[in-house]
RNA sequence: GGGCGCAUAGCUCAGCGGGAGAGCGCUCGCUUCACACGCGAGAGGUCCCUGGUUCGAUCCCAGGUGCGCCCA
């Protein structure tokens, strides 16, 4: 063994083994209790970010702990199909040689897809295993798969036959370049320099006008009303009137809508449903027409003939020149706003009334809000509870369709006379008229329409299976905050829909890695760190350690320094391995007989203890640091120094008892750095196992009572390297002192004269408050007791050295 | 605009009602037979500001300032 660990080479070859050994494999065994956490499947076209890591590290730890606690672990791997991303990414392959898929045709160009995936696609598992992420590899599942498109099929036809999916024209985010409606989640925001054009509305009843503030003048001949806040004393008396939309001059009223801000512009605001999300729920309330002059191309429509086939530009400068010469145009200014873009395009979203399929919320989230508010599922930390909870709450019906071609074509078919007919499968004949001429609906489903069956179609549903029967429900979720909306609701819902049970008990939602500069890390600043770069420089079991050590809070910046920590204990631990397995024999037994053995055996169980409450509350941070320093200080800075002059003199109990200790110690590390840990491990003696599924330490209390016993030992070492004063020990105590800290052989640093000061300090500090009459009289009586026997610790310990 | 969170040593962060802590960095000393990715010591802090509660506030409350994340 090296005297440096090399993580590289290392890891790659217990990953192969873990997985060719079956040691990830879980299978259903009625003999034990399963533990399942479905892992969030990552986009197939993606590749691995920071987020992932840290999902994966959290994930792997909680899955690796319980695995050696004996349950069957099911840590279900796989991958969503990514609609538009996947088609944007193929799209860019045609572009490139001269083709499109409109070409194509739809079916050439879903073969096309496949075979770019077949390509490119899926690379990311490799970067999991790559992690030391205990997969089940072999469950690979795909949201396109056969089978789960299946799923897919049943869980809309399920929806449909409730009467819970609809089509109507509604708003949505619209791609003019993908030519489909988006989430809100693949929209990004940019800030733009817009002007912002101050308009009068002539009053129909000619008595003046009202002065509307907008940055998308080409909507104007979409206006349909005029609003203003009820209360706004200034256009009060304007409700119930009619204003005229300029260029069209078309009479609108003027209407009374508390969502209008008053202090935005002139505080009165054109009503354009067609293009504006706030506007539109203003009309659908106000019983408005909902007309769009801008097509789906984001040009004019040829609603307004003369603005037919304009840019939104062109058709604003039009109508801003029609008002200038009529004297309308009141004001033009700068203004500084964020608007959103096709995430994948970078195109700018239209806000527009398209007609889209819908899945009604407000029976689904009742379950759900059941379920999270009764705590059959829970979302930590709390308060993303409150935050999931409150989501649900809001959340409106939800836009399923998108109009792209890679996805699940939604099952619905039309026949000549516009019957709908919904199937699972291609049916013969209308359902309503029989007739046989049957075309599809060419619209797709959302991917997270899919992704919501995660947890339960990867287990074979809608039929019942074995896995089925053994992995449903399942325990744990991790995932990021701005998921929860979209994702980590719906499961609960779909599987409370679909199954009648939640589809895991805790929701944890893992920090947001930012950039050491405190922002997010951004592919454009090239702020962006990639986690591989990270894995090859310091290895897997450092990168998850450091990313466990951050994961503390809401927000965290990434930090080498915590990698490198990382490292270090993976380099300490290998080392004081090193070291027994060069002194000790070759037997591997309990024998404790002095008091160090005791001591590190209670100090290990006690962290035992603190690493299984702390995990059971998904607090990492405090985990990996008790992990610390349990290794650096208890284990090697104060065991092994104390037991060495044994070891070097073959004492066989000695030996045996080191070599359990340190057993007992790569357990409780092994789930946050596996590699390092089963390395280490085979070099043991007699391994039976491998530390992957070696059993977890019984809480063990033999020791407990020696768990302070160090305490005297350690204070006269700080004393002793701090002064040069030495404590009089007697017996363990003094053995210990001087296996560890050799008085003999090192010269103290600083001097007496410091460390009385610092004494008199301390009695001065103890004596003023002892003084204090309110102090003795008002605070707890322990209190003042304890700050009484520290004073007279401190005049005794001053005492003895001369001071 | 709404929601959540953060402000503590040069840096990254713990602590959250009774003596200011860790890791890194810095300074000094150690070729101590596991480890220099090491061992030991040291320097370094109006615990963001202003009020309030309390015998006592970094910690609780109110207000303010600055920063970030998420969602509009």
């Amino acid at each position: 063994m090296e005297s440096l660990y090399r993580p590289q080479g290392v890891e790659e070859r217990w990953q192969r083994t873990w997985e060719e050994e079956g040691l990830y494999a879980a299978d259903p065994d009625p003999s034990r209790e399963p533990f399942v956490d479905a892992h969030p499947p990552p986009n197939v076209t993606g590749e691995l970010h920071m987020g992932h890591a840290l999902q994966l590290a959290l994930g792997d730890t909680i899955v690796r702990l319980k695995r050696m606690q004996g349950y069957n672990v099911l840590f279900q791997p796989g991958y969503d199909h990514a609609g538009i991303s996947t088609q944007n990414a193929v799209e860019k392959a045609l572009a490139a040689e001269g083709t499109s898929r409109q070409e194509l045709g739809r079916e050439a160009f879903e073969q096309r897809v496949w075979e770019w995936l077949r390509l490119y696609g899926g690379k990311i598992m490799t970067q999991f295993r790559r992690m030391g992420a205990s997969l089940d590899y072999r469950r690979e599942r795909f949201t396109m798969d056969e089978a789960y498109v299946r799923a897919v099929m049943r869980f809309f036809v399920h929806l449909y036959e409730k009467g819970w999916i609809y089509r109507d024209n509604r708003i949505i985010n619209w791609c003019p370049y993908h030519q489909t409606s988006l989430s809100d989640l693949e929209l990004v925001d940019a800030e733009v320099e817009d002007t912002l054009s101050t308009i009068r509305y002539p009053l129909a009843d000619g008595s003046g006008h009202v002065a509307i503030a907008t940055v998308r003048p080409a909507t104007i001949p979409a206006d349909v009303a005029v609003a203003v806040h009820p209360d706004d004393e200034r256009y009060r008396h304007l409700i119930g009137r009619e204003a005229i939309v300029p260029f069209v001059e078309r009479r609108v009223p003027i209407i009374a809508d508390e969502r209008v801000e008053p202090a935005f512009g002139t505080g009165a605001l054109k009503v354009t449903p067609g293009h504006d999300a706030t506007d539109f729920a203003i009309g659908r309330d106000h019983g408005l027409p909902e007309p769009a002059v801008i097509g789906p191309d984001g040009r004019m429509n040829d609603t307004v003939p003369e603005l037919a086939g304009l840019t939104q530009e062109e058709a604003a400068q039009r109508i801003l020149d029609w008002c200038r010469e009529r004297g309308l145009l009141a004001k033009q200014e700068r203004y500084r706003h964020a608007v959103p873009l096709c995430e994948r395009c970078e195109t700018r979203i239209e806000p527009l009334v398209s007609l889209q399929w819908w899945c009604r919320m407000d029976e689904l989230k009742r379950a759900a809000l059941a379920a999270l508010r009764e705590r059959r599922v829970v979302f930590h930390p709390e308060s993303q509870h409150r935050f999931a909870i409150a989501s649900l709450e809001e959340a409106p019906d939800w836009n399923i369709s998108r109009q792209i071609w890679w996805g699940h074509q939604l099952p619905i078919w039309y026949c000549p006379d516009g019957h709908v007919t919904c199937a699972e499968t291609e049916p013969d004949a209308c359902a309503e008229c029989g007739s046989s001429e049957l075309t599809r609906e060419t619209d797709v489903l959302d991917t997270w329409f899919s992704s919501a069956l995660w947890p339960f179609a990867t287990l074979g549903w809608p039929d019942e299976t074995e896995d089925l029967e053994a992995f449903y429900p399942g325990h744990l979720q991790t995932t990021a905050r701005e998921i929860i909306r979209l994702w980590e609701n719906r499961m609960i819902f779909a599987g409370l829909e679909l199954l009648g049970e939640v589809p895991f008990r805790d929701v944890i939602i893992h920090s947001t890695v930012l950039a050491p500069d405190g922002r997010r890390m951004s592919k454009s600043l090239g702020t962006g760190i990639d986690p591989l770069e990270v894995i090859e420089r310091y290895g897997a079991d450092a990168t998850r350690y450091g990313l466990l050590k951050i994961s503390s809070a809401q927000d965290v910046r990434f930090s080498y320094n915590a990698i490198e920590e990382g490292r270090r204990l993976a380099n300490k631990l290998w080392n004081a391995s090193r070291l027994l397995l060069q002194a000790a024999g070759a037997e591997v037994d309990l024998r404790p007989r002095e008091l160090e053995e005791r001591w590190i055996l209670a100090r290990i169980d006690a962290t035992r203890a603190e690493v299984e409450r702390l995990l059971g509350e998904y607090d990492f941070a405090h985990a990996v640091d008790a992990l610390y320093h349990l290794t650096f200080d208890d284990f090697c800075d104060w065991y092994l120094e104390a037991t060495k002059p044994r070891l070097y003199a073959k004492d066989a109990d000695a030996m045996a008892t080191a070599l359990a200790a340190l057993e007992r110690l790569l357990k409780l590390l092994h789930p946050v750095m596996p590699h390092v840990t089963e390395e280490i491990w085979s070099h043991l003696p007699d391994r039976e196992t491998r530390l992957i599924v070696a059993p977890w330490p019984e809480p063990d209390e033999r020791f407990a009572a020696d768990a302070d016993a160090l305490v005297r030992v350690q204070e006269a070492a700080e004393r002793f390297r701090r002064s040069g004063v030495l404590t009089p020990l007697a017996g363990d105590e003094k053995r210990i002192f001087e296996a560890v800290v050799r008085p003999d052989r090192v010269k103290a640093n600083g001097n007496v004269e410091a460390e009385r000061a610092r004494l008199r300090a301390e009695v001065e500090r103890a004596e003023r408050m002892l003084a204090n009459e309110r102090f003795v009289e008002k605070a707890p009586p322990e209190v003042v007791q304890a700050e009484r026997e520290k004073l007279e610790r401190y005049r005794r310990e001053l005492e003895a050295i001369g001071g």
